[in-house]
DNA sequence: AAAGATTTTTACCCTGCGTTCAGGTAGGAT
DNA sequence: ATCCTACCTGAACGCAGGGTAAAAATCTTT
């Protein structure tokens, strides 16, 4: 019946939105607390639910960074593909993707640290390789920037990770500011042209 | 007896070796792992000893986390110190601070994320405060630059921020690079010094 | 050699937390 | 009424790992 599968359908729908919420719940704890000091009980509370529940939604609390990893990263490569289509130099890619990627609301810089708490290990040879991939296009960004002119000669790969670092690290510190995300993303976009700059 | 008490002293200073040597280890284990992922047996088994043994030189395994800060915080302010007395300008404080910073073996930078880990509230907040104040100096560092004309006007906080976060995040992927950290520091020096040039 | 101080071990307890099991409720379909 | 599916709960298990007490080994002093 058509009316069967139609209904189906919006029942997977709103069970994958639950299963996000869950994710995003986890995902928020862990960037706070980190994997470790973050228990299944902290995650529950915070959605109203016992601990048992989350085992509906994800087979053991290891999977569960593993799928807020899966969605960070989907931002990541969202990111890098906009920046892609929507940069017109190498140093406006690498401005463009910083600048998107600051502004993601799971923060996914400050999960990126707790790869290596991901136990099995082939699946943790694959998050590497994609978060590899998250710092090696700025790398590329910078050589086509010295290409086209928009970036001073320099180690393109060094000058990337200081960049990525910089914005990375904000996290850490962002809670003792008075200044909110947008403005200090800003800033620090400025500073990063000025790293960059040629001549 | 005057022997008495010469001799105590060398046994105490022995003693303090010893706990130095506890820390030390302590300190890479937390900054390679973290200190949730990191068991008083892992630091033990490092150190050939069993974990009882660790209970003489420390309290609880929360101390040993509060003892490494100490010893990472008093080589932050061994740098500070240092960059004040041999920077001759605002821009070259900074440099030499940064220098000093990352060249520390504790890579006190990693560690100092886990500080929420400290239970004892009133620690914490000493160990914030410390914190605090070795940013803030590069903040003053920064200001006193763009007086003297090493730096280029801007926000100084910012600025600072920006600088430190570049280094502070160095630990986090010198493990798959090929540099060394004398290589990376020193070319990230020069970024530093262009991204503050005055002019 | 015996007493004392320092350092380390053996053997154990106990709590927290991830995980499992055995259901139970609500609501739509037949 | 009955059954199915989606979703959730409470209670209990098992074990890793922090912590303790007391014995034992090692080193020093007299």
């Amino acid at each position: 019946m058509a009316r069967n599968t139609a209904w189906k359908k919006a029942q997977e729908a709103q069970s994958e939105m639950k299963r996000l919420a869950v994710l995003q719940e986890a995902a928020n704890l862990f960037n706070q607390k980190g994997y470790h000091a973050t228990s299944l009980a902290d995650v529950a509370t915070g959605l109203n639910i016992t601990k048992t529940a989350l085992y509906y939604y994800v087979k053991n609390k290891n999977d569960l960074l593993y799928q807020c990893y899966l969605m960070s990263l989907e931002e990541i490569d969202t990111a890098r593909n906009n920046a892609n289509e929507v940069g017109e130099n190498g140093l406006d890619k690498v401005c463009q993707y910083v600048a998107s990627h600051s502004f993601t609301s799971h923060e996914p810089a400050a999960l990126l640290n707790e790869i290596d708490a991901i136990e099995d290990k082939k699946k943790r040879t694959e998050l590497h390789k994609r978060l590899d991939k998250a710092q090696s296009c700025v790398t590329d960004w910078v050589k086509e920037g010295i290409k086209d002119g928009s970036i001073a000669e320099c180690d393109a790969e060094l000058a990337g990770r200081y960049i990525m670092g910089a914005f990375n690290w904000i996290p850490r510190w962002i809670g003792n500011s008075k200044m909110d995300m947008a403005e200090i993303t800003a800033y620090f976009i400025e500073l990063t042209r000025k790293t960059l700059a040629s001549v």
